[in-house]
Formats: structure tokens, C-alpha cells, sequence
DNA sequence: AAGATCATGTAAATCGTTACATGATTGT
DNA sequence: ACAATCATGTAACGATTTACATGATCTT
């Protein structure tokens, strides 16, 4: 029985966005799309690609044409598609990760209020950052893929993180107000 | 050379709250503190402790009073100190981890819309609850540790979470309406 | 007496990332 | 020619979680 690894549905998954193609695609396309709630590296990629196969997930082109070069070609089988139904059918876990910032800003009084407002600084340039990249990329997706039936869904994950991003920058500016008043009391 | 071990740093920062503390504190005041950013299992606390007192950054105390059992209490030496304000000097690094519900939703076009509104109806259960918790927390935090000058950091890392928890809120209430129109236009 | 919880630890499994290794093809 | 990038993989490492192992003490 092969891992409950959860790469292979996100695999899976994007094997029906960009079927008939290889691990390189699959990475590039999680790049342009899933990249800030999943991605995956080259290394876990292939072994599961090459472990799918094996499980009769998803098939592998045997003649790729001529010109094309040493690339390996995968798409669904039906098995491989009722696999993916199963998992999306199935509740989500979720997993919540560490967060640095938060840990070294609830030790805050340790150190001077100025180091945990560098920090909320820096945080807030690059969540800036990241919200203008959401921004763009929900104004492209509407021009360039207005017509496929994905885009409602791809959308809404978009809009999760575009939310969470105003969320946290309304968070360090209130907070760095806050540090202000510290500082002053001191 | 140590490993770089983030845990370490927690563990410092918490016997900075807590001196004279065991590996079992440590692990009680997560569980009642930063649980929802930062934890650490035993089976990292106590090999930890062991290694940060090899380094010479927390002391154990040779003699607990006769009646205390077994217990290894442990203090922060002025090395341990230092350690963990360089460490809090340092920025931050922003490890992003993935989301199981947003894979699920990107692909939610492979499912019934119906199944994509079952895991948002799941989701906001757990967001509601989360924040409930967070807002006793709050509360609690300000009637029973109103003097102490960690406090308005430990509120800072609170508001945190409670507004990424609002912001998931409004995006699942705004995403189940969505939905429902995609449904009528099937 | 029994169950909860206090208390510390090791071993194994798992999972993900980084480093390594190789080579073809395309664009300038 | 040269750099970029396409393309596939293995090996090693590191970090975290789960399982295992043990036993004392407190509460009812």
C-alpha cells in the first residue's frame, strides 16, 4: 500500500487542468497557480509521478512524437480520476505550520519594542508584495482564462489569500501603532 | 555545532516566563499560549532541554526540594539569555504551509459544487469555535495577567489570530453564496 | 482500588528539502 | 559559443510526529 502521500492528489489534480503532461509542467503550472497553499519540488514530484504509474493512476505516453524530446507524458486513467473524486469528496485536514514572526513577537518584551517593529516592518513590505502579485494574477486569470470552467474555483482561492493578506497588513499597521504607545510609556 | 532547531529558541523563550521549569511546563504553558502558532511535542522538549544544557544556555537545578518528584527544572543562564535575544534580532522567516481545503477547492470543478460547500460549511464550524476560544483567551488573559509586561505582546500574537479567523469567516460566507450561484446556473 | 495526569525519555517512521548528477535543447 | 531553461532522476539530510516504554503521584 503506497503512502497516504498528499502529493498525489495535488498530482492528480493538476493531471486534469494539463492532461497529457510531464512532471516539468506539473511544476510550472503549480508555480503560476497553487504555489502559496501547495506546491512541490522536482524530488518529490517524479518518484510520485513514477509511483502512480505503477498504481495505474495515471498512464505514461509510450510514443511521444518524434521531435519532442526526452519528455515523459502522463494523463488520468479512470481509476486515477475516481481516486481524486474519493479525496475531494473526503474533509480536509488542516495542518497549521509555525509561524516565527508571531513567536518572536509574543517574546517581544525581551527585547526593545524597535526589534519587534523591524520585524512587523519587514513583514508588511512583503505581504505588500504578495498582494500585488494576487492582484495581478486575479486580473490575468480573468482575461486569459475567462471562458474555462475552472476559473469560479481558482478564483476563490485566490480570494482566500488576497483577504488573509489585507487581514494581516491591517494587523501590523494597528499593531505597530500599538508598539508606538509602548515605547513612549517607557 | 548544534542544529539550527527553532524549537530551541521557543523553549529558551519560555523559560524566560516560566524559570524553573520542566520540560512538562514548557509543553503545558504551549498548550495554553502559543498552541495555535508554535508547539513542540515532548519527544522534542526533553532531547532540547539536553542539548541546551550542554551548551551552557539553561541550567538544571541540582537540588529540587525533597517532596517534588522527578522533576528537572530549568533555567535560562545569561549565555541562554543572549542566545535568545540574538535570535529575536534576527528576522523572521515565513514558512508557508499548505492547504488541504484550498487544493480541494481549486479543483473543485472535477466535484459537485455541493461538495466544495460541505467542506466551507466544515470549515466555518472550526473557524467559529477557534475564534470563540480566542475571544475567552483574550479575556482571560486581561483579568489574570493584567500586570504583567508580556502582556500586550501576548495580545498582539491573540489579534493576530483572531483576525485571520474573521477574514476566513467572511471569505467562507462570501464563498458558499458564490457557490450557490454556480449551483443555479448548472 | 482505579483512573487521570504528572513526568521523562528513546526508537522508529515519515515527510519534505537540499544537494548531487546528468544531459538535451533553445534563444541570443 | 554560451547562457538559460528544459528535463528527469537519486541520495542524503534534517526535522517532526507517532509509537513505544516506564513509573510516580494525586484525586475520587
Amino acid at each position: 500500500m503506497a503512502k497516504s502521500n498528499k502529493s498525489r492528489y495535488a498530482i492528480l489534480g493538476m493531471l486534469t487542468l494539463i492532461p497529457n503532461s510531464s512532471g516539468y509542467d506539473i511544476k510550472k503550472l503549480m508555480e503560476s497557480s497553487t504555489q502559496y497553499f501547495w506546491k512541490e519540488t522536482f524530488s518529490s514530484i517524479y518518484p510520485v509521478l513514477q509511483e502512480l504509474e505503477k498504481d495505474g493512476l495515471i498512464l505514461r505516453e509510450e510514443n511521444p512524437s518524434k521531435n519532442d524530446r526526452q519528455r515523459h507524458l502522463y494523463s488520468l486513467t479512470s481509476a486515477g480520476k475516481l481516486e481524486l473524486k474519493e479525496w475531494l469528496a473526503r474533509p480536509a485536514e488542516l495542518e497549521q505550520s509555525r509561524n516565527e514572526l508571531l513567536l518572536k513577537l509574543f517574546f517581544g518584551d525581551v527585547v526593545l519594542p524597535s526589534i519587534s517593529q523591524q520585524h512587523l516592518e519587514e513583514h508588511q513590505r512583503v505581504l505588500k508584495d504578495k498582494k500585488a502579485v494576487f492582484l495581478e494574477i486575479q486580473d490575468k486569470l480573468q482575461l486569459e482564462h475567462g471562458e474555462e470552467k475552472g476559473l469560479p474555483y481558482w478564483l476563490i482561492t485566490l480570494d482566500y489569500g488576497i483577504r488573509q493578506v489585507e487581514a494581516a497588513l491591517d494587523w501590523c499597521e494597528n499593531t505597530l501603532k500599538q508598539l508606538n504607545r509602548l515605547k513612549k510609556d517607557m
